[in-house]
RNA sequence: GGUCGUUUGGCCGAGUGGCUAGGCUCAGGUCUGCAAAACCUGCUACUCCGGUUCGAAUCCGGAAGCGACCUCCA
């Protein structure tokens, strides 16, 4: 098994993994909201958990990875009245909450396909899981920790912090500090201080997701889905639980409240968090409008974007930077991007049909334990990039005849590209899909060059061209109007 | 105001106390009927100010810029 170091926001600090049961890792990554497109930025965590899921299964563990669905239950920062994002979007369009939820549900599967992103082991939907939530709710006001209010229910931080001294301890908010300096609620507020957070919600009027409870008709709060489902999938304690960083307060420092409140400690060991995507500077996302979607990028239909850019230009685009380090979007990086893996993928074919000498004339370096090396030290697959350019260029110097290789460097080279780029990378050469078009514009363009031959009464390059023809399958018709063809 | 993170060459983007990241762009060259590709060469960086050190972009302290989240509201 590879020494994998991994960074743990909950300590600052690469640690190296280990999973609580020998060979089985369990994985808890939050999913998307579905009440709109996918964009750039969501992209990005379902990339990088995605790599990790690979990689954790190429090195040899049995993995269960869980992305939820969020399709109930998480409340519109900007909302006046606190109207469940779902319902409101539904209302508009005049669907049913759940057909919306399905429609950007099966667009986001899509999106996610093209980008080759594997589906997860399960992926839960927190609306199947409103009786877990209810009774997670239950637990966390039997042990004291949570308090009804007029028909909702809060987590009572001052109390949890405490008792445990850990509201904080992932974000490094100063909670001593928050609570003591705390001004007094006004009569109207339901919750007692303004840090506490919602596990349920009574359903005004008008809201049209609504489940029963002990409290009153209503839907969970925004933290409680993933703490149950991980805990019902994964176990009271798993071993990595991902997300965005933008996540990590006040939903994962949630998580981790309601966990320790219920069991005296978090959910799971390790806590990673991908960076933003940022677009201007400015981070990419759909409260500030300032998103492309996936489907944008691959058709170009967005006025920033100065031509389409195909799934794996995007992969390769968010795998060349670190995945804690932001990521800033723009027509020249992508353009880049997209030179770059074309270069390697190019290097790949012309290594399919490399000519093996019965020397080497240069040191075909260790490049597999290189790329290992790489991805054991906190995923880095910008040096794994790195390493297989390195390669190309000595693909590139053999095919030129200015070096050689033996069959056996050729071999082990094909495994590094089987294994890296496409196994664990989850790279796929596009270039061979769909290319009808491209046969008609090629069938067109030889049959005229035949054409102008048979005018100049050239008959051995018109015959010839018949003949080749042929023989790759292809039957050509005279008639009065022109040639025809067809497949054969 | 708080917390976390970040500041590298024309652009993107890694990184270790001393030794070439890599990609893209640009210029010159090899090759080539032309072009493209490929290969070679060049341009060459580390926000600022202090400190530690024989030596720091890399460690420590400070400042500034930028970003995310929070601070208002569920």
């Amino acid at each position: 098994m590879q020494p994998l170091l991994i960074y743990n926001t909950l300590t600052h600090q690469k640690e190296l993994f280990k999973p609580l049961t020998a060979d089985h890792v369990g994985m808890y990554v939050c999913g998307p909201t579905v009440y709109g497109d996918g964009h750039l930025g969501h992209a990005r965590p379902a990339i990088t958990f995605d790599i990790l899921f690979r990689y954790l299964q190429h090195i040899g563990y049995k993995v269960r990875y869980v992305r939820n669905i969020t399709d109930v239950g998480h409340l519109e920062h900007d909302a006046d009245d606190g109207e469940d994002k779902i319902a409101k979007k539904a209302r508009i369009e005049q669907l049913e909450p759940m057909e919306v939820a399905q429609y950007y549900t099966n667009r986001y599967h899509v999106a996610m396909d093209r980008l080759n992103v594997l589906r997860p082991s399960i992926e839960p939907h927190a609306s199947g899981h409103i009786l877990e939530q209810i009774e997670l709710v239950q637990a966390l006001l039997d042990k004291g920790f949570a308090y009804e209010s007029n028909g909702s229910v809060y987590f009572d931080v001052r109390k949890y912090h405490e008792a445990t001294k850990k509201y904080g301890i992932l974000s490094g908010r100063v909670m001593d500090e928050m609570l003591s300096t705390t001004r007094e609620l006004d009569g109207q507020s339901e919750k007692r201080e303004t840090q506490d957070f919602a596990l349920w919600k009574k359903a005004s009027p008008e809201h049209i997701m609504r489940w029963n409870s002990p409290w009153s008709v209503g839907f969970p709060g925004w933290h409680t889905e993933c703490t149950a489902m991980g805990t019902k999938y994964l176990g009271e304690t798993f071993d990595i639980h991902g997300g965005g960083m933008d996540l990590m307060f006040p939903h994962h420092e949630s998580e981790i409240a309601q966990q320790t409140a219920l069991t005296g400690h978090g959910p799971c060991r390790y806590w990673m968090h991908n960076n933003m995507i940022t677009i201007n500077g400015q981070k990419m996302g759909k409260s500030l409008g300032n998103f492309i979607t996936l489907d944008e990028f691959f058709t170009g239909s967005h006025a920033l974007l100065a031509q389409a850019y195909s799934p794996m230009t995007i992969r390769f685009f968010i795998l060349q930077a670190h995945y804690r380090s932001t990521v800033d979007f723009s027509n020249e990086a992508l353009q880049a991007a997209e030179k770059g893996y074309y270069r390697l993928m190019q290097a790949y074919k012309t290594l399919k049909n490399l000519a093996a000498s019965k020397s080497s004339s240069i040191a075909v370096n260790d490049y597999m334990q290189k790329c290992y090396d790489a991805m054991n030290d906190d995923m880095n697959t910008p040096i794994v990039i790195s390493h297989l350019f390195e390669m190309a260029k000595v693909i590139n110097t053999v095919n030129d005849k200015k070096a050689t290789l033996t069959q056996d460097d050729i071999d082990a080279m094909k495994v590094v590209f089987d294994t890296f780029v496409f196994g664990v990378m989850g790279l796929k050469d596009e270039s061979s899909v769909d290319n009808s078009a491209l046969i008609d514009g090629l069938m067109s363009m030889v049959l005229e060059m035949r054409a102008t031959a048979k005018a100049n009464k050239d008959w051995a390059t018109s015959d010839k061209i018949r003949d080749a023809l042929s023989a790759l399958g292809v039957t050509v018709k005279d008639g009065k109007d022109g040639a025809v063809w067809e497949i054969r």
